[in-house]
DNA sequence: TAGTTTCCATATTAATTTACTATGATTTTT
DNA sequence: AAAAATCATAGTAAATTAATATGGAAACTA
């Protein structure tokens, strides 16, 4: 059980779109130079953050990204289930008819407790909490 | 991140040795056939159940498997890591030069806190607990 | 002691998921 | 019209997962 780079990409874009002291949106050609990974991917990693409705985006010259909301009012559960789609350890939890065994399982008790725990701790960080970790706000300027 | 099958199996393997109530150990045939998986499959989940200290086996006809513990003293982190390894979310969280952002990384100490809620969870879980869920001690007798 | 029953060890494989790369269209500014 | 940016979708290589397959070794039983 690992966190996947989509998920730590992911997370790791919105701290630094938090970090950005721009008015202006902020390109991915930035970000992606920033976080080492090649434009193109981080565009698919970005659309699963605007459908989630995280980001907002600007098209054409001068466009980019930016914040949909206030970033004490984005929490990491978000962002995690914006890369990786509703958050659940083991399927029988949401949908019994996944495992004939749910209604006699010891165990669905035990998974349901870690993913209420996981998505407790989640939810309990803000973006601006984690944006803070970082030294001092980015500029981006030439 | 999901549960793989591999550790879900493991754990209601364990519940079902611990709801045993048999004296002799038991075989596998038994418990595969009650958890709808492969005999031979089932004997490499064990192996690693057996390599984590968590079961003893004995050999030959009128053998199997028991547990190697009270089952007050089997926590579910250590049927979860003897199935899957050493518990960590993100690998640089024990080895830092696994990803070389880490120094500047603004998100590890987040990935750090999950890990250490997840292992705290699963640690105050014992296999005493998971086993009391299943209504009564299970018999085998034929 | 021959045969059966059980666990032990390792190799192989099919399916799925992950982590991208590639191609090209659309929108906006200059 | 050209350039700069996002948008949409297809394709793919590598890794991981979830098994199956094959044969051996130990222990009990007739």
């Amino acid at each position: 059980m690992k966190i996947s780079t989509k998920i730590r990409y992911g997370m790791r874009a919105m701290v630094e779109l938090a970090r950005s002291k721009r008015e202006e949106p902020v390109m991915l050609g930035i970000i992606a130079k920033n976080q080492n990974l090649s434009e193109k991917y981080l565009e698919q990693l970005f659309t699963l953050l605007r459908n989630g409705g995280l980001v907002k985006s600007e098209r054409g010259a001068k466009g980019g990204y930016r914040l949909a909301k206030d970033p004490d009012n984005i929490t990491a559960l978000e962002i995690f289930e914006a890369m990786n789609g509703p958050f659940e350890l083991v399927d029988c939890s949401i949908n019994p008819g996944s495992c004939k065994r749910s209604s006699e399982c010891e165990t669905i008790e035990l998974w349901k407790e870690l993913s209420d725990k996981i998505k407790e701790t989640l939810s309990s960080k803000t973006l601006s909490d984690l944006a803070q970790k970082g030294k001092e706000p980015l500029d981006y300027s030439i």
